[in-house]
DNA sequence: TTGTATGCGTTATCAG
DNA sequence: CTGATAACGCATACAA
């Protein structure tokens, strides 16, 4: 270490670096010296005696995700205060689906920890590689069931208990829902709130409008509208199982001269910053989503000081009344309020 | 090294590892062992011995800037081929500036190399730091003159003209610009790229009609479009400094019952995908920022194995002609037309 | 309070 | 072709 010319010992050195004890006129010296030789210690060596590698891995299915960006941000604000950095990786780059730099990740022990964003099944192989190297993760919002994880997640049947409410408190008797992939819980679970909370209103969900867009990108919520869009609307409110897909749909419906909420009022559920921003705004149930990231980059340096501790965090939605969900139409109102009465 | 075990030295092992020749017999041998004890080597002591960070910094305003989400997918994609990972950090993160964990990675020699996105005059600590350290950086499109740095940018100029020429092609005369922040230089640019263009239709460009936003966020744009939709427009059509600013137009305008592109046509900068996206869709002058951002990585990585050698690269933005720019109305168009011939 | 010695896991330089 | 051995720059027991 080159500030041991400063008549001290290396350990020394190290010592005052660290804030352990020195004498003052030792501190005083060293201080001066290592100012006037520009040191600055190296961070790859300190990660290397102290064993650890000084850098998180934070993997998400793409960043072109506004929901990505908004968990990224919570991280980073929480990563600010710690002596740690982020590494990303995106699963998802030129189209297709390449979990290698992650696996890269794991084997060569590259990082301290991984956040997994939003993991699917296809994501199962990164859980088992991360466990096998004892590697501690957290998963935030994962779309599985997850034992065996510190698992942070939203409730998604209470989100859309809350959106039906606010609906039916609207007047609206024919709601209609559009679900997500298939075999998405997260879209399950908010369906099922959707059709409690109609419930809990006295109003029943007609399985004829049960729809589902088979993914959860923009594009699907407007090829969606684009075959829904030509008929009469058998509703008067639909709901999406997150904000892309309807965000979609407003796209086509202003193509089709179709005006929400007049003709038909529009909510979906995550509460991306976008759907403030959209014509009209949208009324959405939202996810806490920049605390979930604070709280997983939390989590995360709890693991990797002490590993084992797994524990499920729920978070709670929270319904957010904007513009794209109004009254009930008045003809088509009164006459199916009175029918359901 | 623990593979030692497996009957040969440490440094025929590392020989193994990198591929430099041993022979057959022993090269089996070390496969089989490694396999066996679910070997891999260290990340952090590689790097240590080989003198190098492993990772490069890339620092972006705020990711939740559209712009900034397409230059990392650029970088993330050359990154994909190269054995280097990326850290993350963002200058603005809780409504404030804070470039201290940029200092950081300079300090403690974090980084092999930084990309720094969109720099401004407020950034110029952030370099002078990265070249005291003689740490190899590249701008990609800084909003000032950086000589002595790896620059890539637009010809904002040109730009300028492309959208000023379809716009006059539609039959636009009364062209207005609202530009960015007041020091801005790429706002400037396309300001007189827009007159260029103009002239060269012998059109002129009303100074009445040049406008500033003052910032180059959409909530800039929403504010100007208030204070502007008030009154009867005194043009047909309207060109803001980026597309963010005309995002947030738009959004006015609709609320206002502005209807666009027939009351007036508007066009913005940069080539977000976002654009695509609104209603009605945005035309624009686009930016390959994709690219720049994969070359951005590339020329880094040159400069990190060969320090010194500084170029300015330059691309070439296109435009994308959409649904918000359309002929100019019949009424006005026609009397202005005549008026100026 | 400070110095000494050892280890962290690799790579590179030499001999053999 | 392969085996020792010296760095790499720091932290930490332990000794003084």
């Amino acid at each position: 270490m080159v500030a041991a010319q400063g008549g001290v010992a290396v350990s020394t050195v190290s010592r005052f670096l660290n804030g352990h004890y020195v004498s003052p006129e030792v501190r005083a010296r060293l201080a001066h010296v290592i100012e006037t030789l520009g040191y600055s210690r190296s961070w790859t060596a300190r990660n290397l005696s102290l064993g650890r590698r000084g850098s998180i891995g934070v993997v998400v299915d793409s960043i072109e995700d506004p929901w990505f960006v908004q968990v990224l941000l919570g991280i980073e604000e929480e990563l600010a205060s710690r002596d740690s950095s982020l590494m990303l990786a995106s699963l998802e780059l030129l189209g297709r689906y390449d979990p290698s730099r992650v696996f890269e990740w794991i084997r060569d022990h590259r990082v301290d920890g991984v956040i997994l964003a939003k993991t699917q099944r296809r994501d199962r192989a990164i859980l088992h590689a991360a466990a096998q190297a004892r590697l501690p993760v957290v998963a935030v919002a994962p779309d599985e069931r997850l034992p065996d994880v510190q698992v942070l997640h939203c409730n998604n049947m209470e989100a859309g208990m809350l959106i039906a409410e606010h609906l039916a408190d609207l007047g609206h008797v024919r709601v209609a829902f559009a679900g997500g992939p298939a075999h998405s819980i997260d879209s399950k679970h908010r369906l099922r709130g959707v059709r409690e909370g109609l419930a809990r209103r006295r109003l029943r969900l007609d399985p004829a409008l049960v729809f589902s867009c088979g993914a959860w990108s923009l594009d699907a919520g407007t090829a969606f509208a684009q075959s829904l869009l030509g008929r009469p609307l058998p509703m008067t409110a639909i709901v999406f199982a997150n904000d892309a897909l309807a965000l979609g749909f407003l796209r086509v419906a202003h193509e089709r001269g179709v005006r929400v909420p007049q003709d038909v009022s529009v909510a979906g559920f995550d509460g991306l910053p976008l759907g403030a921003l959209s014509w009209p705004s949208l009324t959405t149930v939202a996810q806490p989503i920049r605390d979930m990231g604070r709280v997983s980059c939390r989590r995360l340096f709890e693991a990797i000081v002490q590993p084992g501790s797994v524990e499920q965090i729920q978070f709670r939605m929270t319904l957010v009344p904007r513009e794209s969900c109004g009254p009930v139409p008045a003809a088509a109102g009164t006459v199916l309020r009175l029918a359901s009465e």
